[in-house]
This record gives C-alpha cells, sequence and structure tokens, in this order.
DNA sequence: CTGAAAGCGCTAACAT
DNA sequence: ATGTTAGCGCTTTCAG
C-alpha cells in the first residue's frame, strides 16, 4: 500500500497525493477532500524512509544521558520529552552507562541514523569528538559542562559553587572535619565538585585530607560503601559532603544502621534535591538544581537551532542556571546555631 | 557524500561497495581491505533511509511508559535497553503520561515510522487498538495486563495476588481497619489491585468501606494527601495499603508530619519495592515485583519475534512472574506479634 | 491546479 | 568475484 495505490483509486497523480501532504494549499479544495477521504479509507500512512529519502529530516532527536536509574537524569529527560513531544518529535534514550565509549559509540550509531538533533547530558567526550559531531552538522546541545573549552550549546549550572556552598554551610554550621564522597572521577561534575569542596575548606583554613575524600559510585551503594568505609576510619569525620543525593542517601542508611545518629554524631548534606531527599530521616540538606528546567530549555535550544534556516544566525549559547542551597535537618544547622546562642 | 562517489574513488561498482557493507564474505578479501579504507578515508556512512528504504528495517524498537518519573518503569527501561543496546538496536522511549490519547497518538506515529518492535508497559490500550497494531504486523510486547483479553506476547505479575498478599498480611498482623490508596482508575493494574484488596478484606469477613478507598494519583504528592485526607476524617484507619511504593511514600510523609507515628497509630505496606521504600523511615513493607527482569525478558521476546522469518512459529508468548512480600517495618508485624505473643 | 518524470542513496537479482 | 540495473516510495521540478 503506498502512494501509488491512493492516486489509482483517487484517478490523480501521485504527485497531487503528495501535494495534499505537503503542501495542502496549492490542491484544489475538492480533489483535497476526496483524496483525504480515498486515504483515510485506505488507511494509507506514506513511507517514514521514503520520504527521509527526500526531505532528509527524521523528525527525531536523540538524548544521552549517564544513567536512567538517577532520577536527575529522568526529570530532564521529561523536561525534553515534553517540548520534543509538543514539536511532534520523538526521542531515542540512549543510557551511556557513565561510559566514554558507549557513549562514543552510541553517537557513531545515531550520526549515522540522521537524528535531527542530539542532547548530551554530562558528557564525558573531549573536544575532539564534539568536534567530529560538529562536522556533521548536527545540532547539538550540552546539558552541564563537558572537556571541550570551546563555545558551544550548553545549559549548566556552576558545580564548582554548588559544592562550595555545600561545603562552606557545613564549615559554618561548626563541623571541621568534613569529608567528601565523591562520584565518579572521570565526570567533569566531581572534579569540580571536589574543587568546590576544596575550595571550601581552604577558604577557612581547614586541612583538605586525603582520608576524608572517598569515591561512591554514584549510587545508594556507593554511598553506602563509602560512609561505612569513613565511618570505620581511625578518625570519624563529624559532616559528609556527597556529590549526590543518591550516594548522600546511602550514606544516611550506613550511618543510621551503624547505630550512629545524623546530624548529632554525623552531618550530611546531598547534591541534586532529588525527591526522595525530602522523604529520608532527617530529611536531607542539599543543593537544588532545576533539572526538569534545564530539560526543557535544552530542548528548546536544540529546536531552536534545528529550525533556524539561516546557518550563520545561531549563534552558540550558553545558559546558566543557578543552583541554590536547600537547608534541612541533615546538616543540623538549626541545633548548631542554638548551641552557638545558647 | 554517497555510495557513488566511494565506488568510483574505490574504482569498483556501487553494488561492491554495498556488498562489502552487507555480505563482506562474498567479496574477494583484497578488494574488500581496499573500499574499506577508501570508506574510511572518505569518512563515508551509508544513508539510513535508503537503506531502510530497502530493507524496511530500522533497528529501533519503541518503549512506551505510563511515567519516567516512576523507578519501576525507568528500571523496566533499563532491562529494555541493556537487551536492545546488546543487539543493536536503538530505543525510541515514549512517556504516555497515563493519558490513552497519548499513547494512541504515540503508537499511530510509531507505526508509521516502522519500527521494528513495540514493548507497551502498562498500557491503556483496548482490544481495538490492539488489533489494529497486530493488523500492521509490528511484533508488540505488552508488560503487565491490558483492556484486551486476547492472547498476545505478555509478561506480568499477578496484580491480584499481590494486593491480595499485602492486604492479607496487614489482616494478619492484627490491623481491621485497613484503607487502601489506589492508583488512578483507569489503569487495569490499579482495577486489578483494588480487587485483590477487597478480597483479602472480604475472606476475613471484614467490610470493605467506601471511606476508606481514596485515589492517590500514582504520585508522591498524591500519596500524601491521600493519607491526609485518611487522617482528617472521622475514624482514622489502623492501616493503610498504598497501591505504589510512591503514593505509600507520600502517605508516610502526610502521617509523620502531622505527628502520628508508624507503625503504631498507622501501619503501611506499598507496592512495588522501589529504592526509595528501604531507606524510608521505617522502612516500607511492599510487594517486590522484579521490573528489571521483566525488562530484560520483554525485550528478549520481541527481539524472539523481530527475528523469527517464519510468521507462523511465533505463538503469542505470556510470561508470568511472581511477586512477592517483602516485609519491613512500617507493617509493624513485629510488634503486633510481640503483642500477640507476650 | 494537475501530471509526467527525474531523482534521493541504497540493495539485490541477474549477468558476466 | 564483480558489474549492471531495476526498483524501494516519495518529493519536486518542469510542463501544460
Amino acid at each position: 500500500m503506498n502512494i501509488k495505490d491512493v492516486a489509482k483509486k483517487a484517478g490523480v497523480s501521485v504527485a497531487t497525493i503528495s501535494r495534499v501532504l505537503n503542501h495542502p494549499d496549492t490542491v484544489s479544495p475538492t480533489t483535497k477532500e476526496h483524496v483525504l477521504a480515498i486515504m483515510k479509507e485506505l488507511n494509507y500512512t506514506p513511507n517514514w524512509f521514503a520520504r527521509g529519502l527526500n526531505l532528509n529530516k527524521t523528525n527525531v532527536i536523540a538524548l544521552l544521558i549517564p544513567n536512567i536509574l538517577n532520577p536527575i537524569y529522568t526529570q530532564i529527560a521529561k523536561g525534553v520529552e515534553d517540548i520534543a513531544h509538543q514539536k511532534g518529535y520523538n526521542i531515542l534514550l540512549c543510557n551511556t552507562e557513565e561510559n566514554e565509549s558507549k557513549e562514543r559509540e552510541y553517537i557513531e550509531m545515531l550520526l549515522k541514523r540522521k537524528v535531527d538533533g542530539l542532547i548530551l547530558t554530562a558528557s564525558l567526550l573531549n573536544k575532539k569528538d564534539i568536534n567530529k559531531i560538529k562536522k556533521r552538522e548536527t545540532p547539538l546541545v550540552m546539558i552541564g559542562k563537558n572537556k571541550s573549552s570551546a563555545k558551544e550549546n550548553m545549559v549548566f549550572t556552576d558545580y564548582i559553587v554548588g559544592a562550595y556552598e555545600a561545603t562552606k554551610h557545613l564549615v559554618e554550621t561548626g563541623y571541621r572535619k568534613i569529608a567528601y564522597i565523591s562520584g565518579v572521577k572521570h565526570q567533569i561534575e566531581n572534579i569540580e565538585k571536589q574543587i568546590g569542596y576544596e575550595k571550601a575548606l581552604k577558604e577557612f583554613c581547614l586541612p583538605v585530607e586525603k582520608k576524608y575524600i572517598i569515591e561512591g559510585n554514584n549510587s545508594i551503594e556507593g554511598g553506602y560503601l563509602a560512609a561505612k568505609k569513613l565511618i570505620q576510619s581511625k578518625e570519624i569525620p563529624e559532616a559528609i559532603f556527597a556529590a549526590n543525593d543518591l550516594m548522600a542517601v546511602g550514606a544516611m542508611d550506613a550511618i543510621k544502621t551503624m547505630g550512629l545518629r545524623i546530624p548529632q554524631d554525623i552531618a550530611i548534606v546531598g547534591f541534586d534535591n532529588i525527591d526522595m531527599s525530602a522523604l529520608v530521616e532527617p530529611k536531607l540538606t542539599t543543593i537544588s538544581q532545576p533539572v526538569y528546567k534545564m530539560g526543557l530549555i535544552a530542548a528548546r535550544l536544540l529546536f531552536d537551532n534545528i529550525e533556524s534556516n539561516d546557518e550563520e544566525e545561531n549563534v552558540q549559547q550558553e545558559i546558566f542556571l543557578q543552583s541554590k542551597l536547600k537547608v534541612r535537618k541533615s546538616c543540623g544547622h538549626e541545633d548548631r546555631l542554638r548551641e552557638i546562642f545558647n
């Protein structure tokens, strides 16, 4: 069942059928009605490939995320989906599992598939990879910084500042021995978070101690294990800053399981403000990132690029969004203040 | 840059190029090497559309889920992704938002796009819709039951039994006034869960009371609101069974916020066993479904269908997986037992 | 306003 | 083992 069949049955040429599909105004109302009726009768739908072959357009964009099980990435995905659906696009979702070669492999495949655009989240790619994508002229938006220092479409929050704020809050609340549970180290964002952590310590003349910096693996279990190690060490920290909420929540579980109290024995602050962080006990102090919004904005930016005919007019945009500290109970802030003022 | 260019540069015909791409063994090693080199040099990638137009194959499957923000669906997605990636397929992810017409609209689009297969999760479609899909001959697998009673590829757990077990556990622990926070009512699974709930009550000669059945909307907030309503009613229930963990966790938050204790004042059990359920305080008793595995199995089933040449050999399979009760603290089981035996 | 026909880039049957 | 060529189903000039 193809355009020819419809043409034959409608008693017109294939060109006319194509026209009612693509330029309805150029067809007389009568024939248009007639053709439409026949199409419905035959339950005709144009062949996507043939169409793409001519138009070179897929109406598909790809979204790469490092971990589909982490709520912040599904929030981003939701944001992207909301815009994409509204624009009539479909999303190819690719889960890179924080794996550089899986990411590269995916992109290679996606480029072959001629997706109309690409959104990379927390990308592990370097400048060379990115230039390669650009050469293929597929519109590209990055969410979160990456190893390439080149100007490109990007929506991001400042992880250095976020981590700095989190750590500083802990220091100001009165803790000195502040441990850091890092995410997987090859991700830029984790490097930046560590910079922020160290910066805050240094600013308050606190030592940056290796024994207090420990790598979780971005997951609940990783946070659990890391906290356990910390607690079993000679010098238990007074507070922990975890590079994401998943690890923070895992760490809390470890702390409680080992019979310690939060925040009295160990205070904790996380990063991301996922739903879970407001439901654990005590509620988790964290850095809130507008992730859904980032997805929305990234998608809009991408479609701006896709839809613009004028290649030149499309300057690369870097959109910076603010993160902010969300103080809840786990950092023990109020208790500390009470101590100080009483 | 197309196959012709490569052919010209390599000094062979397009057929040869096509052969090294599709049937490498039928080409002499020498020319194969040569062509491969030229392809690399020219950075050639075959046009996906042209290829699809001939082969009528996309290497894309679609996964429809009701809510990307619910961890059980991302677990399923992870399972599907793991298999798909391994098979060299990409996934179009569609978030239907528990909306029947959005689901229908998506499927229409996907069928046009000629995806190679379709996995529907918690589908809202009816028999007529499903028959329509089958007529298009796109392989289809359902995760969870649906309104169509026809035999079709399906992987599922028994929601009636699960809900029955959950409720029964509450009854056996000693509660009489057991409320039910339902998911959105147009989903089959929620209808079944309610049947299981009522069945357990009836079996123990407990009344099914309308005031104790209240609709959350599958979300944390919905659970929160529902529990709040329950608590503010004249007769506060002794226990709550929530149709999913998200709502259960929201309900717990409400209970605690209103100054009641779990499980002493109100016991609670959920459904799904998402990560969060083991991290809230007290840990949530729940029904565990093997969701990741369901994704895996559904994907395998789909690929079996896609890859089988023999249309006839492919009988529709219904794969039933067991769910099981995971007893933790929130249902107060141990306390009750102590009461009974002391 | 409509039709005829030339591709889009690739695959595979048919020749050699 | 390799080349020639007819499509795959559609869009779009170009004529009328």
